[in-house]
DNA sequence: GCTCTGACGATTT
DNA sequence: GAAATCGCCAGAG
């Protein structure tokens, strides 16, 4: 069952929309836990709502595509589905702004 | 480019 | 319940 926590990071992952992407460390910042992106990742590694969760929409704060429960390679797949380009590991896009 | 260390919450022991 | 371990990381060296 997801804590108070995990529900924030869920709720920030779905206010990204289609083609927009956020890092780990934006979400662990605008949910008031600067500094918690490893436990922000892994809160959408567990993700409990794979479906209303666009947890592919999160990436590094170095721009590159990090990792992905169901295979990094789906995760591009994903991205590139949504008008984006990835060169290699790195995701060429425009950071949402919360 | 890589490796090491730090920081945070969840899970496991 | 406390300590150890892990994770889709971040930043410095």
């Amino acid at each position: 069952m997801p804590t108070s926590f995990e529900r924030l990071v869920y709720e920030k992952t779905r206010e990204i929309p289609r083609g927009r992407v956020a890092t780990y460390g934006e979400i662990a910042r605008v949910i008031g836990r600067p500094g918690a992106a490893r436990a922000v990742g892994n809160a959408l590694n567990r993700n409990p709502h794979p479906i209303t969760v666009p947890c592919h929409r999160v990436i590094r704060s170095d721009m590159h595509i990090g990792g992905y429960a169901k295979g990094a390679d789906a995760k591009k797949e994903l991205l590139i589905a949504e008008g984006l380009e990835i060169r290699g590991d790195l995701v060429i896009g425009v950071p949402w702004k919360f």
